[in-house]
DNA sequence: TAGTAAGCGGAGCAGCGCTCCGGTTGTCAA
DNA sequence: TTGACAACCGGAGCGCTGCTCCGCTTACTA
């Protein structure tokens, strides 16, 4: 079972320090959030900061690495969701819960995810736009139902599940809200018959 | 018409410091947002950066100064829209709104904001506290009507209001959006009947 | 006008992101 | 096994940041 095809054809050496690398940003980026300074992921790596930055050239290319798994397990169970024997709205909702859950892995996470909107060239930008488009699915599927007002597309979604995220790890004091401000945000989302 | 009493007493240079500093800095923050180089806000200013770090102690300091005047202002929009002749939830979107878009006016300001919960020793602290206790004053009046409902508090309002806000500055491509948004949000604020 | 407190401003420190390059080392062919 | 070399390493260095500290200047007042 090879792991990560990624690193195949390079040094042992390198594949080594790459893997040191992922691990050390996963902890530095865990404790200070991904602003995190990048030396000391490297100095925590033990590994110099060119070394770091040959193996992943921008913040974004790190953070990306670190998260795809994230974005794959997300994309899969917005499937399983589809599939699930679910009211729409209650499916939307969960993957909404899931989403936010995970963008607190992170402190500023949220705003990281948002950026990827404006920057089409980051690396983050595909493997959030895969997550997005199958949430989407989720979301038009909501909307087929009549449960979900036909007026949001799968930005807005995205918008607002990062926005709640972003609420969230702003003060752990309002963190406490987040399932009643999330309830309160498919009461939104909700198509409420006339209108 | 004596101007801002907070610089009475001092020198005649020292007053008119504060003033280029604040004007620099709100042209430099208006470029940058609100995490624009404290330096370039000296620069521009033609003062050095001891002479900034004197008048304006900490980065919300200077904040606080150039945003007062726009609290003020909004908390009194907040006791003109509770005496006006509106649906008491119409009074709050549109407070709201008048709020999301001073909001815009640097980048960076609603993280700015809402990092005053977590922290009461912050110079904007105060200034924002009182705004948000005038628009609890609106919120609590639509709740009185039922047409808000009653599981909402005023941290809640300024977390949704702040969201709002973030959303719109993150990438101008959703900033469009704001208002839709913004209806969607008010939508989930409603009290609809049941529940 | 002279004494002085208040104010000024930038050098300096530690840290940041990011680049660049001389030295090292893993790897593979001979 | 050994040698050659591409691949890789790591940190010095650049220009920036926030923030402090202190010798010098200047506006006020007695």
């Amino acid at each position: 079972m090879p792991d990560e095809p990624a690193q195949q054809g390079q040094r042992a050496d390198a594949q080594r320090n790459r893997e040191r690398i992922l691990e050390a940003a996963g902890e530095v980026l865990g404790e200070q959030g991904t602003q995190a300074s990048l030396r000391d992921v490297a100095r925590r790596a033990g590994v110099g900061l060119g070394t770091l930055y040959r193996h992943f050239p921008t913040r974004d290319a790190l953070l990306e690495t670190l998260l795809r798994t994230g974005f794959d397990q997300l994309a899969e169970e917005a499937g399983r969701l589809l599939d699930a024997d679910l009211p729409s709205e209650r499916a939307l909702a969960d993957w909404i819960s899931e989403f936010t859950l995970r963008s607190g892995t992170f402190r500023g996470l949220p705003a990281s995810l948002m950026a990827t909107l404006g920057d089409p060239d980051s690396a983050l930008h595909a493997s959030c736009l895969a997550m997005r488009e199958t949430a989407g699915r989720l979301l038009r599927a909501a909307q087929e139902t009549g449960r979900i007002r036909p007026d949001v597309d799968g930005t807005d979604l995205f918008a607002l599940a990062n926005a709640l995220s972003w609420i969230a790890d702003q003060a752990p004091s309002i963190a406490a809200r987040r399932d009643h401000l999330l309830t309160l945000i498919m009461d939104g989302l909700a198509n409420s018959g006339a209108r």
